[in-house]
DNA sequence: GTGAAAGCGCTAACAA
DNA sequence: TTGTTAGCGCTTTCAC
C-alpha cells in the first residue's frame, strides 16, 4: 500500500510542492488563491492523502503529542485520569506517550528524555514523586506541563488537584456527626504532596474540632498499598491511642486497614469505622462498604488535558491551577456510635 | 537546552557525518576501523548525544514503536494486560502508543491508520471486535501484529488466549461438585471470540456431564458491561428455567448478577451461585466472594510483547499462537448446596 | 575503512 | 500569489 506524498499531489494538481503544503494547511491556507487551494484540497483527497507526521515533525519540531507520565497504570486510581487527558487531547488532535515510572526518578527522568527527543510538545505529570530538579529544568526550558494530584511550590507551574483539605474535613466532620471523638490517621507518604496535604489537614481539622490531636494518632504509611495500610494500622492499634475511628490517607491503605482489623477480630463499623480518600472504582463493592471521599478522577484528567492546551496554544499563559470540589460518598450503616465504645 | 547532533559529533571526532553514524549503530559498528569507532563513542558520550528518533524514522521508516489497541484503559482488564505489554517490548526498546478505542470500529480503523503514519512497527490489538477487512487488510501488508484475548479463523495471525474452554470446565465442575445440577449462563457478546468460546464450552460442558441444556438457559448479554449482566440476570430469573446456579461470561456480568439477585431478594450463595470469570484486579474484594476463572493477565500481555518482538525480529516467522493455562479461584464458602434447593 | 552525495517528506525564508 | 531553495538529522548506496 502506497501513501501518496506530498509531492505527488502537487504534481497531480500542476502545482509547486510549497503550494500545495500551503493550501493544506488551515494556518496558510488563505496564502494560496482560492481556486488553486481548492484544487489541490480536491487531488489530496482523491489520492487520499495525509501527511506524513514524521516528516513534519522533523522540519517543525512539533509532533502533536504530549507525554503523560505516572506511576503505574495498574493503580485504579489512574485509567480514569489517563482517559479524561486524552479525551480532550484527542479531539484536539494531540496523541499521548503513556509511561510508567513506578515512582522511580530515574525512569521518570529517562523517559522524559525520551520524549522529548520524540519532539513531545507538553507533559502531564501524574506522578507524586517528581524529581525537583527535572522540574525545574524543564519549567526553565519553558516546556508546556501540567502537573496532576500533586502541586509545588517552588516553580510557578499549573496543577489540577482535588480539594484534598476540604475532603479531609468532610470526613473527619462525618465521623464526628456519627459520635466519634477519638480519630486516628493513615497517613500516605510525606514526599507526595497529597499525603503531606491530607495529613496536615487531618491535624487541624481535629484542632479545629477540640478534638484529641496527639501526633501519635497519626502514622506515616511507606506506600499508599494495601499492605503498607495493613502494617499502619497494626502499629495504631498495637501502640497507637485509643481510637473508634480511622481516617485512611486513601483507598488502598483503608483496604489494608481492613485486613489488618479482621486479622484481630475486629468488625467496621460496629468496632472500629473506617473512612476512605479518592473513590477509586469498584470501591463501591467492598465489604464492608467504604465511606469515602470521591475526588472527580476524569474530571481532573480532563482539567489537566485543558490546561495543557491552553499552554500549547500560548505558552507565555500565565499559569493557572486549579483545585476541583470533592465529596463524601457514605456507604454502610450510618448509626451513631455507640455511647459504650468511648474509650 | 541544545541537543548534540551526529553532525557535531563527527566533526569533534575528525570524521565524516557516514562513519560517525556506523559507529554508533551495532549492526554497521564492524564496518569502521575500531580505534576510530572507540573515539567516536567516547565523543559521542562526551557531547551526551542521542540519536533523533524522528529523524531515524523518516529515513528508516522505522520507529521503534508499536501501538496497543484497546477497548478501554479503565475496564480493569486491560491495564494489567498493557503493563505484560510493555514490560517486554521497553527493555527491547520499543515504546507503545496506546489507544482506547470504546469498541468503534470506525475509531479503531482511524487510530490504525494514524499509527501506520507514525511508522508504528507492529500492533497489538486486544480489541475483541476487530473489523474482519482491516485485519486481513493489515495482514496482507505483512504487518506485525498479534490479538490479544481473540483468535481469528480466516487470517493466520499469532494470537494469545486464555484457554477459555478449559476455564469453562473448571467452573461447570466445580458447580457441579457444590452439588448443582441447573446452571445457567450469562453469556458475552457472540461477536467477540471470547464471548462465543465461553458459551460454546459451557453447553459442551453441560452436555458432558449429561446435565440438562435446554437453551432457554443461555442468555445473550449485550455487552461486558455490570448493566449487561444484571438486565440478562432478571431475564433469566423472570423467563428462563429454574436454577441454583449462574457462570457469568464475565467478573463483570457476575457483579450485574449480583445486583439483579439481591434486587429480588435472592442471596449468594445460599440462593444462587454464581461463578465469574477473569479474576480482575479488585474482584477479591467484592461481597458475597466471588469465586472466578483466573486468566494470567499480566503474563498474557507479556506473551502478545514476546510474539510480537519475534515478528518484529523475523517478519517471515511463521506466526505462534498461544493458549495460556486458567485456573479456578475459589472464594467463600464451598459447603455444597442443600437437597431442598433442588427444583 | 572512509567520504561524498542523495534523499526520507515536509515547511519556511526568500525571491519573483 | 506562487516558485525556488534550503534544510530538519539521519542513513545508505556508491565511489574511492
Amino acid at each position: 500500500m502506497h501513501r501518496a506524498t506530498l509531492r505527488e499531489v502537487a504534481e497531480k494538481a500542476g502545482v509547486h510542492p510549497a503550494t500545495a503544503s500551503r493550501a493544506l494547511n488551515a494556518a496558510t491556507e488563505s496564502m494560496v488563491n482560492a481556486g488553486t487551494a481548492a484544487r489541490i484540497q480536491k487531488v489530496a483527497k482523491e489520492l487520499g492523502y495525509t501527511p506524513n507526521p514524521i516528516a513534519r515533525s522533523l522540519k517543525t519540531s512539533r509532533s502533536m503529542s504530549i507525554g503523560l507520565v505516572i506511576p503505574d497504570l495498574t493503580n485504579p486510581l489512574f485509567p480514569p485520569i489517563v482517559r479524561g487527558v486524552e479525551d480532550v487531547l484527542r479531539p484536539a488532535g494531540y496523541n499521548a506517550w503513556i509511561v510508567n515510572t513506578d515512582s522511580q526518578t530515574d525512569v521518570e527522568s529517562a523517559a522524559v528524555d525520551s520524549l522529548r527527543q520524540r519532539n513531545v510538545e507538553g507533559f502531564v505529570f501524574a506522578t507524586a514523586l517528581l524529581e525537583q530538579p527535572l522540574l525545574e529544568e524543564l519549567a526553565a526550558s519553558s516546556v508546556p506541563m501540567v502537573l496532576v494530584n500533586r502541586s509545588t511550590a517552588s516553580a510557578d507551574i499549573p496543577s489540577v488537584t482535588p480539594d484534598d483539605a476540604a475532603g479531609v474535613v468532610l470526613a473527619v466532620q462525618h465521623l464526628i456527626d456519627l459520635g466519634h471523638r477519638h480519630i486516628v490517621h493513615l497517613a500516605g507518604p510525606q514526599d507526595t504532596s497529597t499525603g503531606a496535604t491530607r495529613r496536615k489537614a487531618f491535624r487541624q481539622a481535629l484542632e479545629d474540632q477540640d478534638l484529641p490531636h496527639d501526633s501519635s494518632g497519626i502514622h506515616y504509611c511507606e506506600t499508599w498499598s494495601e499492605e503498607a495500610g495493613a502494617r499502619g494500622m497494626g502499629a495504631l492499634l498495637d501502640s497507637g491511642p485509643p481510637f473508634t475511628a480511622v481516617l485512611a490517607g486513601n483507598d488502598q491503605l483503608a483496604l489494608g486497614a481492613y485486613d489488618a482489623l479482621a486479622e484481630r477480630g475486629l468488625r467496621c463499623p460496629d468496632d472500629v469505622s473506617v473512612v476512605g480518600f479518592n473513590d477509586i472504582p469498584f470501591i463501591d463493592k467492598v465489604s464492608p462498604p467504604l465511606t469515602t471521599v470521591r475526588i472527580p478522577h476524569v474530571e481532573i484528567g480532563a482539567e489537566a488535558g485543558r490546561l495543557l492546551l491552553e499552554l500549547l496554544d500560548d505558552p507565555t499563559r500565565h499559569p493557572r491551577s486549579l483545585l476541583l470540589p470533592v465529596k463524601l460518598v457514605v456507604r454502610g450503616s450510618t448509626s451513631p456510635v455507640s455511647e459504650a465504645r468511648m474509650p
